[in-house]
DNA sequence: TATGAATGAGGGTTCATTCAT
DNA sequence: TATGAATGAACCCTCATTCAT
């Protein structure tokens, strides 16, 4: 956002960075990435990372802000579909499609909140906010298929994306996301 | 398990040790805690942690040795049930008291196969081993139940526990856990 | 002074670079200060502070030169005084009026004499010199009143003050610059 | 004090490590030296300074405690004598024998105290102590010397050696301190 | 076995200075 | 001249691991 205005530096190094901090904290995980690594991904000197972000934390809180962003403009997708079925079963979709990314590291947003959540910063709330988008979205779906218990039902639907990624990741296993994605298909189905 | 023919060195430091690890890590992560963290919840001098176990990896190895331990004694616990669904309600009812610590810290085993998937050292295939434990357990009951899905089913339960503890952690909300306990519990009396 | 001939570049740029450091440093001491903090101060770019001061040295330089031209001007001004007692006084009662400043930061000229002089760089000898103009001239002012001690007296005088201020500043109490000011102007007509 | 039981570590270390902090913050002053520069001048692996000290501030503190210590030492010594204007004059022959060090290094404690007032942290409060125990030793003497004034003559004296400790230290002339102290012991000898 | 102490390899961060425009 | 950005050397501090007794 600051910085949206300056031509003068390399164009979107700012965004670049957030990307590659979103990408190999994704990867490595918050602790065992060092800003060297970010740095080098980013293709940015080291020193030069504190321009842009004064510390470790801010880079985390920009990684966390790109899987928002990209998070909403997955939603703003998905909202072009008319019936509210079709919108989670195409959120579905996406999940079975990143089987594999999520099989060789997770959820980005379940391990980051799963790892931020041991720290004493405020960062784990960030993490919280982004699923919390999720929830009430698919709350709305669940509701305007006329369920009265559209929370419940988003709660156990997240929970089910949120745990069977931990299982692919854990087992490494793209398949067991496939069969569970399945599964929520079929079970959205029935609940109409 | 390990180590129980030497007798000599003083009664059960080295349990004491696993215990605390287990505990620690639980609550802070691997990555936060330091050896000198377990040390002095341990009771143990620090120096004296490396005559016990010579690495790190080592302490996080025998936590979770410490927690298939606890998860091999529940189970036989509820196999002492005679019905395959009593079983599986009462690994629910489990979970379900245990809603406050989930809130606090997810599932230890859950954070731990998050985490520890990051890492290079083969630490992720021994919490995956303890996983796969629980997984075959639930496999043997919806099979006793006459479900020929009972694999996909066991998947599906463990990873609702899963997802549900990751969002009871990071909304800090045990209601959470009661909830789709309650869900899950009609869940399965819907599969006779 | 310097650069008086350059007439197109921004008016007082340098002196007002010059001023922000005079005032910074002294609120702050010189390692504490940063280039950037000096920069805001006098409302220039960083990047551009480097056209008038090729290094952090030459800044503290300026400063120093500030503080001998308002050393100079305050010479200026007591030496319209007739008598040199009544000048003393002048000069004591100066230091008197300044004791908030003292109390929150020191004497400007004596903090710096006393952190410069850690360094390996030549700016403690251009403090000497600053110091060296005031001896000089409460010298000539007890040379004037018939002393024949009168550098002994002028270093008595000078120190007098550059303890009371070191105290003054140490136990943030201006009233000791006070009361110590009414002992030297005592002491000053004790010596007639 | 803590570590004063333990015999199996190098005896005095943690003594070795203040004595050292505060010889090289004297030289140095406190900005210009870092912790590598006192563990080599202890002859301590870096590193192991760590396990001393947590961090440089209390290292720095340290170096004021010792600076305390010794000033509690002669003061013990002083005590011996006894005519209070003795005691006073021994002090002053104190402070000129130690010229040649005031001249490269100026008044320890002063100049710690100078410096550390440009700081946020509460060490300034520990040097203001130390400099408090002397002040109020020396107005104990003019009491005893039967002085109302005690109070304003005992700010009067240290300040003037504060002062003169500058001077002696900015012009790196260590007669101004054999001259000033001549002139203090006749001031003293005065005030009977 | 037990224990305080020692070691050293990183990691995050700062900042004077330089660069490119 | 003006300016935001870039660079890299240093510094403080942490911690797994080893040592010496």
């Amino acid at each position: 956002m600051t910085h949206s205005k300056s031509v003068r530096q390399s164009p979107g190094k700012r965004e670049r960075l957030a990307a590659a901090a979103a990408q190999v904290l994704h990867e490595q995980g918050v602790e065992q990435t060092t800003i060297a690594d970010i740095a080098r991904a980013a293709d940015v000197p080291l020193g030069n990372v504190y321009y842009y972000f004064k510390t470790k934390d801010q880079l985390v809180e920009a990684a966390i802000d790109a899987h928002a962003q990209s998070l909403r403009s997955m939603i703003g997708v998905l909202d072009e579909l008319p019936a509210p079925q079709d919108r989670l079963k195409a959120l579905l979709n996406g999940w079975v499609e990143q089987r594999e990314l999520t099989a060789r590291h997770g959820c980005p947003t379940g391990t980051m909140a799963s790892e931020l959540d041991k720290r004493a910063d405020g960062l784990d709330q960030s993490v919280a906010k982004v699923i919390q988008v999720l929830l009430d979205w698919v709350e709305q779906q669940f509701q305007a298929m006329g369920r009265s218990d559209s929370r419940e039902l988003a709660v156990a639907l997240i929970a089910a994306y949120q745990g069977i990624s931990l299982l692919t990741n854990t087992f490494r296993d793209p398949d067991l996301m496939a069969a569970e994605g399945r599964r929520l298909e079929r079970w959205i189905d029935s609940l109409t």
